[in-house]
DNA sequence: CACACAACCTGCGAGC
DNA sequence: TGCTCGCAGGTTGTGT
C-alpha cells in the first residue's frame, strides 16, 4: 500500500490526535512483523507523546527520549479508536492514551515494523542510509543526474531506490515516468539533464497531488478516519494495463523491471 | 560498489 | 462451490 503519500496522510490524521497525549498502555497481539517488536516497548506507559513526524515511509513518534518508528510494509493501516471497539483481526500492536483512544496498527501482510530506540543518536543512525526527501530542495536535477550517470539499471529501479530518493514506490514511479515520458526501462546513464530536470519536477507534483487527494486506495489503504484516499481515480498508467493511453489512446503495455510490474504507453514513453 | 534475486506474509481474483 | 495459481503498495539480506 503505503507509499510516501499514504505514510504522509497518515501522518497528518493520526498526529493532531497523539500529540501531547500520555500513554495508558502498550499492547503487543503480534510481536512477529518485519522484525520482532520488543516487550521494551511496554516500559513507554506512563509517558508522554511529543511528536509525530515523517521520514521517508516511516513515521516517527517522538515519547520524551524514546522515539518509536513505524512502518506500514505493503498493508498497514493505522487508525485512533476508541479503546472500547473490538480489536480486528490483523490487528498487531497498539497504543492506548489515556483519553480512552487507541492508536492501531493493522497489517495482513505483516511486513511493517515497529522499531524502539531509546536515544536520538540511535534513530539517526537507523535513518542515516536514507536518500533526500522527494519534496524537498535536496532532491534536484544536479542530484538525480550524479546519480544516474554511475547507473547503468533501469531509471524506474534507480527511482525506485532509497539511497537515490525515498519514498517513491511502485504506483508514483510509474506515473511520474509516464508524465516524465521515458520509457522505465532506459538505462539510468542514459538520462539527459533535461529529462532529470522533467523527471524531478514530475515526481514532486504526483506526490504533492495525491497527498493533496488523500493517498492512493487501491484496497487496503484507509486514512487515520477509515476512509479511502482518492488518487487511484487520477492514476494514469499504474494498474492499466490493456487499457487505452488517456493521452494518445495507444494500448497501455506493461513489463516486469526490477521483480516488478511496470506498466508504459509504449508510444508516449518510447525506448531510447 | 552495482546488481539480481529470494525471502518475509496474507488475501483476493481468475481459471479450472 | 472449492481448489490452485499468480499477483499485490516494501525492504533487507545474500551472493555474484
Amino acid at each position: 500500500m503505503p507509499e510516501l503519500p499514504e505514510v504522509e496522510v497518515t501522518r497528518m490524521g493520526v498526529g493532531p490526535m497523539l500529540q501531547g497525549q500520555k500513554i495508558h498502555q502498550i499492547n503487543i497481539y503480534h510481536k512477529q512483523l518485519r522484525w520482532p517488536i520488543k516487550d521494551e516497548l511496554k516500559s513507554l506507559a506512563g509517558l508522554t507523546i511529543k511528536s509525530v513526524s515523517r521520514r521517508a515511509k516511516y513515521l516517527i513518534v517522538q515519547i520524551e527520549q524514546s522515539y518509536v518508528l513505524l512502518h506500514l510494509g505493503m498493508s498497514g493501516k493505522l487508525c485512533v479508536v476508541d479503546k472500547s471497539i473490538a480489536k480486528q483481526k490483523h490487528d498487531h500492536f497498539e497504543i492506548v492514551l489515556t483519553t480512552g483512544q487507541a492508536l492501531r496498527l493493522n497489517d495482513p501482510r505483516r511486513f511493517g515494523a515497529v522499531l524502539m530506540f531509546d536515544e536520538k543518536s540511535e534513530l539517526d543512525l537507523w535513518l542515516a542510509k536514507l536518500g533526500p526527501e522527494p519534496l524537498s530542495g535536496d532532491f534536484n536535477q544536479q542530484q538525480l543526474y550524479k546519480w544516474t550517470q554511475k547507473r547503468q539499471v533501469a531509471i524506474k529501479n534507480c527511482i525506485m531506490d532509497n539511497k537515490v530518493v525515498v519514498g517513491v514506490g511502485n504506483i508514483y514511479a510509474t506515473e511520474s515516468l509516464f508524465k516524465s515520458a521515458i520509457h522505465p526501462q532506459t538505462p539510468a546513464n542514459k538520462l539527459t539533464q533535461a529529462q532529470c530536470a522533467k523527471l524531478v519536477d514530475e515526481i514532486k507534483l504526483v506526490l504533492a497531488r495525491a497527498i493533496k487527494q488523500g493517498g492512493t486506495t487501491l484496497k487496503d489503504f484507509a486514512k487515520a478516519d477509515g476512509k479511502p484516499g482518492y488518487f487511484a481515480q487520477e492514476l494514469l498508467v499504474y494498474g492499466r494495463s490493456g487499457e487505452k493511453c488517456k493521452s494518445c489512446g495507444s494500448i497501455i503495455e506493461t513489463m516486469v523491471i526490477g521483480q516488478r510490474a511496470s506498466a508504459y504507453c509504449p508510444s508516449c514513453q518510447p525506448r531510447l
